[in-house]
DNA sequence: TGCTATTACTTGATGACCTCAAGCAATAAA
DNA sequence: TTTATTGCTTGAGGTCATCAAGTAATAGCA
């Protein structure tokens, strides 16, 4: 199993090689849905919850003014919607809409050559390459981020 | 150690997460070399080995003029050199110069988080992180991708 | 209360990125 | 040779990304 042991710098080329890999796959499927990257990010993002144009700003790590014109984007085709916060008037939450969720799960399903290598995984793979993933760039162990 | 086995989109999520986290962490490191990602992305294909235009394109994923506009400003900085093929006059192969080997390293250097991550594992997760990206994004299984 | 930050978001300017269509030069194929 | 293909560049148009500046709402404090 635990063939030779990669040094460092083979383990870091090949974390670029195949986030390189992952981002091919990830923007042609979203440019299948007509999405830059980017959108498809941030929508990414929202799935899981909506959130502030501050707080996308700072998952996605760049500028607040950056996430307005993605945001107008995605509103202008009916991805996303801004709500104003009931607590604080400056906030404006961004909610997915339906169609947004279906963009999502679309782009997701899309990802052929993802899909393709992690079903040639076998379980114990699969709950080894969450475990490492998780320990090497979320901080957490389990399949749930057990801390 | 293999926990709960994670869903199929358990782990496209945390291999959307994990992509995000590194490429925070690259793009942060490349901004200090005063570089952008896509640049400093080209900069690490051509650290294996020169390319042509064309070749850059396709790695990249991305449009052939595009790779002329990135190469432009690469060369303006002394980071890349174009060398019109002896036996092709149509292709120009691109060059690291030493500067830009010495900036490929510096960036890779510069990665902090990551470096951190992995410095966390110990030589058992190292080669079983490798194996498993390997067999995902790259086809290949040892740390030479012996096929 | 009123004054002063601080915060959230937007706008405008500037430059990089990215794709497409079109064009030129060199090579390959007929 | 004639024609097609390939490699690269240019230009137009739109997105991405940052910074500086501005507006509106909130928070802190006398």
């Amino acid at each position: 199993m635990a063939e030779t042991i990669p040094t460092k710098a083979q383990l870091m080329e090949r974390l670029a090689d195949s986030f390189s890999g992952y981002y091919g796959d990830f923007s042609l499927a979203a440019a299948d849905a007509g999405l830059s990257a980017s959108q498809a990010k941030t929508l990414g993002v929202l799935r899981a919850a909506p959130a502030s144009m501050r707080a996308l700003a700072t998952t996605l790590a760049c500028d607040a003014s950056n996430i307005t014109g993605i945001v107008d984007r995605l509103e202008k085709r009916d991805l996303v919607r801004r709500e104003v916060s009931p607590t604080d008037r400056r906030v404006k939450n961004v909610v997915l809409t339906p169609a947004g969720e279906e963009t999502v799960d679309a782009i997701r399903a899309r990802m052929h050559t993802t899909h393709a290598a992690l079903d040639a995984l076998d379980d114990a793979d699969r709950a080894a390459l969450y475990d490492l993933l998780g320990r090497v760039f979320c901080g957490s162990r389990g399949p749930r981020g057990t801390a």
